[in-house]
DNA sequence: ATGAAAGCGCTAACAA
DNA sequence: TTGTTAGCGCTTTCAT
């Protein structure tokens, strides 16, 4: 009740501060946006007015006027997954710097698909888009296309960006893994997968150019496929052993899996590497702690959502870019489970 | 080159749409919000010419004439900590299930202080806030009660909140799972709290009460701050049992570092629970995985989302609320590690 | 350094 | 069911 009676009090409007501080509107813009174009006298005046009647601007009116919203807009498979939380943390860094803002989508179980979501948030008119690893239908291509909006696309390195793309390549990183462990003697080397076939594939063609290069041969019944949960990878691990014990090495292509993995043969006191390598596609802290530590590849996540924001904002700046596709590139960390 | 000589084209609008279908602009505009208000025949020569002209409505100006955003905003102290992903999760569905749109700000190490941070923000005019585990200047306060927009704060539970508050009770969670492991026998108990001391006070204040209600008497030596993370855990373990060999349990504030601790123990093959128990503020799935599985908290993170935003819808249709200060609880979850 | 006029693209309120 | 008229609150452009 309090609050919905003090809430009708109209906000406060450039002319209320305005008309307080003796000045026309657009002088009060001015002393806001400007400040070293007003003179010292009227700007002091302004901002008392200010002070007094409570003026918060408004954007919306702002970037109507202007057709600037400053507004960078996020799409991505899952908010839930905290993978991309180190990437939104990069983007929002250098986002804040420069005064925009991120609004986030979540593409994930959506009812509305893919580009309905772009048609809804284009209309925000975002200066910057950030895609997540999503594939794009001929009109969603065309609707961001010309909308004229700053797309960086993340989460695969594109030969295609629609603008610009920001990642490492998934199959250059699968197929150094795999050559790792290869390299270390490993032959009969299980590559467990998530459900998501477009990523999958991806690293699945790059275990396999592994092998080619090296002129081996692959176990098909060591291909596999599950979600990126620690109790999926506990699973998975007990299966291979069980029913294909020639298994020597398991790449996983989630880090949950992969700790739950190696939790799984502490429990059943399998020797990890000796009985069985365990590598992972991710790395985090935890990687680093359990028993063995994981042999992991690191992708610069904060460094793609830096690197994204930054190719927006040089967009709205003007500079030109330098290329479309930037690839931050991977590291293997060899640790105790390979 | 190609992306900005499209661009230039100017982008239709409303009265575009109009021309071509021979109506008026009111009428598209009813065709695309209330289809139902206009005729079928009307409606299929709008949606032709809609089509035809890749017509992407404005909000921006749409938000201005109806005063309506349809925009949330959640301020968060850190982006990049996994914590706050499921309670986001949770506050998207909600908020795209009513067709509003969430905005994110990083609190964290942000340049500009709290006050600046939420006038940027309300100058965008959202319709809701929320605001996870700010303290508030006075400032900040009345710019947030005079916007009108409703304001929820999760994070803690609040006596006072600006609007209403979604949470668990800190203290009471901290006061149970001490009782807990008192109640299993536990007498020399640490507690390893984050550096933060705003949340950390809290749950301190409850772990004593727990010993105070059995009578029983803390030992100072106990009370321990480190960061949230798995390394921190275990190097605190480790100096715990070397440094006050008479503890015989840990209560760990961070998920994380109780993690840490956990593996740090097999690495020293310590026996937990037997030389030591530990439990843990927090629950995920590792949790369950490590040997042995850690007692936890278990606080409903997506649902606190869940219910932020359902505040702020129900606020938005004019719904009266409840109650201000909603309180979701935790669980203990007893496994192995007690 | 300051101001006047015009309008950004849409929707509310009110007709017809 | 459709249209007319007036803005929403700001910034742009062009004076002064």
């Amino acid at each position: 009740m309090k609050r919905i009676m003090q809430g009708s009090r109209r906000p406060a409007t450039l002319i209320d501060v305005a008309a307080l501080a003796g000045v026309a509107p657009i002088t009060v813009s001015r002393a806001i946006r400007m400040p070293e174009k007003v003179s010292v006298a009227v700007r002091r005046r302004i901002v008392h007015a200010i002070e007094k009647v409570g003026y918060v601007p408004n954007q919306v009116a702002g970037s109507l006027a202007s057709n600037r919203t400053n507004l960078v807009v996020a799409l991505i498979p899952n908010i839930g997954n905290p993978l991309f939380a180190s990437t939104i943390h990069g983007l929002t860094d250098v986002l804040h710097e420069h005064g925009l803002h991120l609004a986030i989508g979540n593409t994930g179980h959506s009812l509305i698909g893919e580009e309905a979501l772009i048609a809804a948030f284009l209309a925000k008119r975002p200066c910057g888009m950030l895609l997540h690893r999503t594939t794009h239908s001929r009109r969603a291509r065309r609707l961001l296309i010309d909308s004229g909006v700053a797309v960086v696309e993340t989460g695969n390195l594109l030969r295609q960006p629609i603008d610009s793309s920001v990642s490492y390549s998934s199959f250059a990183a699968a197929k150094a893994l795999t050559l790792h462990v290869l390299e270390l003697g490993y032959r009969r080397i299980a590559f467990v997968g998530s459900p998501n076939p477009e990523r999958t594939e991806v690293r699945q063609h790059g275990y396999r150019a592994a092998f080619k290069e090296l002129g081996l041969a692959i176990d098909p019944a060591l291909m596999i496929k599950l979600p990126h949960t620690s109790g999926a990878g506990a699973e998975a691990i007990g299966d291979l052993l069980e029913r294909t014990p020639q298994v020597d090495c398991v790449l996983f292509s989630g880090i949950a899996s992969a700790i739950g993995a190696v939790l799984e043969c502490q429990r059943r006191s399998v020797a990890v590497p000796k009985r069985i390598a365990i590598a992972t596609f991710d790395d985090n802290e935890l990687a680093q702690q359990v028993l063995p530590p994981l042999t992991a590849l690191r992708i610069p996540r904060y460094e793609i959502g830096r690197r994204a924001g930054q190719i927006i904002v040089d967009w709205l700046s003007g500079t030109p870019r330098e290329g479309r596709s930037v690839d931050l590139g991977f590291k293997i960390i060899r640790r105790g489970s390979t």
